[in-house]
DNA sequence: CGCTAGATTTGGATCGTTCCAAACCGGGGT
DNA sequence: ACCCCGGTTTGGAACGATCCAAATCTAGCG
């Protein structure tokens, strides 16, 4: 019947105010489900919406109203399935806010951090959840975040972290309890020449992990040889290539504590070029519990950090600062959980 | 020195005009820019713009300049590497561009898709990039949203399609193709009996595959037993469950092109279940490259869809889009290349 | 010294929506 | 008749930036 050609301007309140013979703000009125407007205009004005095709532009709304419908999302490194898998769960969260996430990845790089910082927050966000490139420096995040959006920091600190910017809320995992209790575990398993392999010394994460590990072998009473500390790029490619340092002196591990799932099913891929056998000859726990650890030959035994529930959380503490920007600054440390799988087998006789 | 208190109120191009004794219109010429203004002029205006902390206030200038700097994105499932890494392509290059990504996820529910996109349209993005739920409807999806914003589909076909929608751009896989090429290296191994495995009927890029497979088996003059064409989820539980199905009839076959990585893995479980070892008794090949393919054991033989490569290109396409509105549709099938790696062997003699 | 071309700057008006104070309207009370 | 009331509706002004036509300012020229 109506068959608008494809009209080029936009429709607009005012078309539909004029085509229907009311005003600009009763079409608005209505728009926002105001009940001070009477049953019949409105059945009038909603029929008119429908006929020209309106779709409301939601930016003039807030530039008016003074208010954001939007949350910025800043991921180090987005293809990691970890980063992805809590970008959806955040994104699930915001979307039932009614709100919309700005996407924006960092790619690792602090420089690429600051400008896709400075251009999301020219589109205005209620806030920001970041989480940092591996050397993110607190005063340039402030320098460009400002004091006056909110800002959530996920699971790295930033470097030079003051006191000053303790405003921010944070959402980390407890990476060394994690570490502690898969060192823990191995040791319960009977090992006692126990590695901790990956990571990078200057990464946050990786530190706190390492220390855990430390603790627990403390606690045991086992000492740790250097060369049982192996540094790698947390990529399975370099980890596989490091997995000879792990036996380039003696005593060489029967197991080894990995600093990531992507870390350790690197490090299986290098034993079994040396011969050895994962989960039978040499022992390893991951971190994160990817999809492939529980499917990888041995499954892998890991630490279970539930990112999508992280970023539904992280999204959460996020609306909770927009609705009170006042209240204290949040600081939780998500527990991790420790799944128990084929890798982590006791030592050979 | 200059220690503002942290004010409540936004600073705004007035602020900054009265701030240095210009105009608003001065002030927005420098922020933009503009060779018009004097040097010394956009110096002193510079250095106000630094001195109160300024922050341009995108949507307010696109409201004025009826242009806009974002791009919607829609995925079925972002938790998915492969869609992730799609996502991290697309982000790439519309950074690059100086716009953002309004990123929405559908969860592989068309209800959810409707809702997503209406809520990014009223955010007035310039083109959206949709990679459609499984059963996501034409006619739907062009109600949603409408046929003033350029559209661009990424990966699967929308049901029901008809030549009226047919201003929308396409970037697929060449699914077909694909197929054609691992079922042809199948052969020139030395198989005769070569099995098409996993998938689901009803999704066209399973469809498409099968077709490749066939083709490529015709043109060998090798016939397609019936129990050689099995279908199950495309998941790596489902597929080592249905593994048995290849033998249930006689005659067996000695290889397999699987629908995709994860089901070509799940497979490699199902076999080694039956004492089959993949790789030496059985030849199989998978589909996309998923980072697992290259680690497992033995390493898979598949087809790379490069999706960062692919999100590159779909937001290239989309941005080349914006730039000329009325130029042709287009529907681009992007190559796919064999990987050949050890699960490929000959036939046991 | 008046005059003009070129270089710079500027005061509204405007984008699409919402806020606000005031206007309108049909009855009921006095 | 008049006033008042709750229920509805409405015409500007405003949000922050940009466009545009016109104003202002040089400096050079005859």
């Amino acid at each position: 019947m109506e068959s608008n050609p494809p009209l080029r301007r936009k429709v607009t309140v005012r078309d539909i105010a004029a085509g229907c013979g009311v005003s600009r703000a009763t079409v608005s009125l209505v728009l926002r489900g105001s009940p001070l407007v009477n049953k019949d205009t409105r059945a009038r004005v909603e029929e008119e919406l429908r006929k020209q095709g309106y779709v409301y532009n939601r930016a003039a709304a807030n530039l008016r109203r003074r208010t954001t419908s939007s949350i910025a999302l800043v991921i180090n490194e987005l293809a990691n399935p970890f980063f992805a898998e809590f970008a959806a769960g955040v994104d699930d969260v915001v979307g039932e806010a009614g709100m919309v996430t700005l996407l924006g990845s960092s790619s690792e790089s602090t420089k690429r951090e600051q400008a896709v910082l400075g251009s999301l927050l020219e589109h205005g966000p209620g806030g920001i959840i970041l989480s940092p490139a591996e050397g993110s420096d607190a005063s340039q995040v402030l320098a460009a975040v400002g004091a006056r959006t909110p800002l959530l920091l996920f699971n790295r600190e930033l470097v030079g972290e003051q006191p000053e910017y303790a405003h921010w809320d944070t959402l980390a995992l407890d990476n060394q309890q994690g570490a502690r209790e898969a060192t823990a575990h191995l040791v319960a398993q009977g090992h006692r020449r126990i590695a901790f392999f990956g990571g990078h010394r200057d990464s946050s994460s990786c530190r706190q992990r390492r220390a855990g590990y430390r603790e627990a072998m403390q606690a045991a009473g086992l000492a740790v040889a250097p060369h049982w500390e192996v540094e790698c790029m947390p990529t399975r490619l370099d980890a596989a290539r490091c997995a000879e340092a792990l036996f380039a002196a003696d005593p060489a591990p029967t197991a080894a504590v990995c600093y990531n799932d992507a870390v350790a099913l690197g490090l299986m891929h290098g034993l079994v070029e040396r011969g050895l056998s994962p989960g039978r000859e040499f022992a390893l726990t991951g971190f994160d519990d990817i999809a492939e650890a529980a499917l990888a030959t041995p499954s892998l035994t890991t630490l279970a950090a539930a990112p999508r529930a992280r970023g539904r959380q992280a999204a959460q503490m996020l609306l909770d600062r927009l609705r009170d920007p006042d209240a204290e600054a949040r600081r939780i440390v998500a527990p991790v959980r420790l799944v128990i799988r084929a890798s982590s087998c006791p030592p050979t006789a």
